[in-house]
DNA sequence: CTGAAAGCGCTTACAG
DNA sequence: CTGAAAGCGCTTACAG
């Protein structure tokens, strides 16, 4: 492995010279400058980003925690968030918990093991107590979560109201897992929009889904139980749609005929199956994130500031009867 | 920061016994150990991981190059790649690329920038230089690639014999991008099938896709302008499969009549829209090359052998006339 | 069983 | 404009 010692050796300079020059730093005359990075190309330098780490106290490398990156939806934010990160020359290092206490506790070793400048982590990723200790350990996190920089509950609402404008008689929800604000929102949007087309809410007409398609699927299955077809469904998310859709495959049913949905994220997915669904601008939501932690990290740096536009219906053919939808058969 | 210093004070002992307590070596006693054990919890301690690699040459990480995550194939890989270096105490570090220089050289410098033990990266994900590049900076690295761990020739004829079988007179192909192993063994594959039932072979067949939706869209329009409907098509991935329905919206033609599909890969969405597909164990896939690099990192572990059982048609509605496909509507 | 010391590859005041 | 030196937080022979 070649070392700052042998660019050092190679073009003459100390190794302080060779690292001004490979920095940019310090006030070195542009020839010896040439003549230490033409050195440095020779040999093959590349830095040990470990050492100049420990020595520095930047990494330059920002760590992102999500549950899983099954649904797209988290694809999406970490590749808005590591284009954002690059522009300013920050690398992104993705985590997945899957909720696994033992996962976790790697996590909290490698945030706070120095090899992090800052964290995103979105809130569904950890639990209170983990959330505790990586707070303590790293200095700079910023949470990753709709909630806190958009109206959920009127994204909820619009959806909703969309399911209720087609005089579906009954509309369900399946809402996204464990108990944080994202979800309390939802509900309120979606109980809003029954109230004020003055439908009876009902504890029933929720079921929880969960993190995946299959949890989705289960949902579906327990809501239709209930409930019966034709049934209207607000999911809390496209991927908890597509394992909706899941189970209509298995249990013959149809949808725009039995079944009507409207989803949450506008996946690329979504397009392909003619989801209507609600969108937002994941990339302002991500580059809002990254921009909070990078106020912390380089407080004197002069960011954008970033607008979120309100959230969108883009109506499909999910949701409603008379439709052009894509898929064939199921009219023997 | 709590350093080990700092343990080393509060419990009365050198540094070198904390490290040797903290990492389970050298013979302490047991009451010793404890003691350190337990005054390096009450400080909250947390080992600087990037200073121990610095110093130990090892740095538990593994770092896995891939084009890109939205293919949810890629995570797939990415999820059961991870799981195995868990079980022997080594973490992943995704980088994605998309075919970018700027990206590429930013990979090096970490791959050759001692953060990283070694390297899985998928053969789409670079370029020949780069490649040269990791190789020449990076002592351990392994491909990870269908076509060297199972037979794609045979998965693309059974994909394409099926399609023959329904008795569609024009199977056409929409290609893997990039000119590699495994688009050609794909390809070999499909001209054999088409061989074997009689069918002329035409370069017009085949339009290769590209790694985005977009790509797979326009494919499948560039296809159904030439060959018009009903058409088959055997797609390299169930992601392009999912682009060719983006086109099928469009153009409103419907699945299972206009056009016929088969994918590849098998993805968890390929199930909820009723697509036939071509799968194979991608946990398998994943094992066998994360195996392969440590048996380069530690050349003295036991590992266990992986079989990759063959590839395997999983028919489901995309394919055929006389099916339930889920999706209702298309028959006004 | 325990500790002093060297050193991993860098960066950064500091002195000249 | 340049270099010697200290030190980031660890690990690991080595001596006792």
């Amino acid at each position: 492995m070649v070392t700052i010692k042998d660019v050092a050796a190679a073009s003459g300079y100390s190794k302080a010279m060779v690292s001004y020059a490979l920095n940019n730093k310090g006030n070195l005359k542009e020839e010896t400058k040439q003549k230490i990075l033409q050195a440095a190309k020779e040999l093959g330098y590349v830095p040990n980003s470990a050492a100049a780490a420990l020595r520095s106290k930047r990494k330059n490398v920002v760590g992102l925690i999500l549950r899983d990156i099954s649904n797209p939806t988290f694809v999406q934010y970490a590749n808005y968030i590591e284009k954002t990160l690059a522009e300013y020359g920050y690398r992104l290092s993705i985590f997945t918990t899957y909720g696994q206490k033992r996962v976790n506790d790697a996590i909290i070793s490698f945030c706070g093991g120095g090899r992090l400048d800052g964290l995103i982590y979105s809130v569904v990723a950890l639990d209170e107590k983990t959330l505790t200790s990586i707070n303590q350990y790293s200095t700079n996190s910023v949470v990753l979560s709709v909630s806190e920089v958009s109206n959920v509950e009127y994204g909820a609402y619009i959806a909703t109201e969309h399911l209720l404008g087609q005089n579906h008689s009954i509309v369900a929800h399946i809402g996204s897992p464990g108990n944080h604000p994202n979800s309390n929102f939802m509900i309120n949007g979606y109980k809003r929009a029954l109230k004020v087309h003055g439908k009876a809410f009902s504890p029933d007409l929720i079921v929880q889904g969960g993190y995946d398609l299959e949890d989705a699927e289960k949902a579906a299955e327990k809501l239709i139980r209930k409930w019966g077809v034709p049934l209207a469904i607000f999911t809390a998310s496209d991927y908890a749609a597509f394992g909706v859709l899941n189970y209509l495959r298995r249990a013959k049913l149809k949808l725009g005929k039995d079944v009507f949905l409207v989803g949450w994220d506008d996946i690329p997915f979504a397009e392909s199956v003619g989801l209507t669904t609600i969108a937002i601008d994941h990339e302002a939501i991500a580059r809002k994130s990254v921009y909070e932690l990078l106020n912390e990290l380089e407080p004197n740096i002069e960011l954008p500031s970033i607008n979120i536009p309100d959230y969108e219906l883009i109506v499909r053919e999910s949701c409603h009867e008379e439709s052009g939808n894509l898929l064939k058969n199921g009219c023997h």
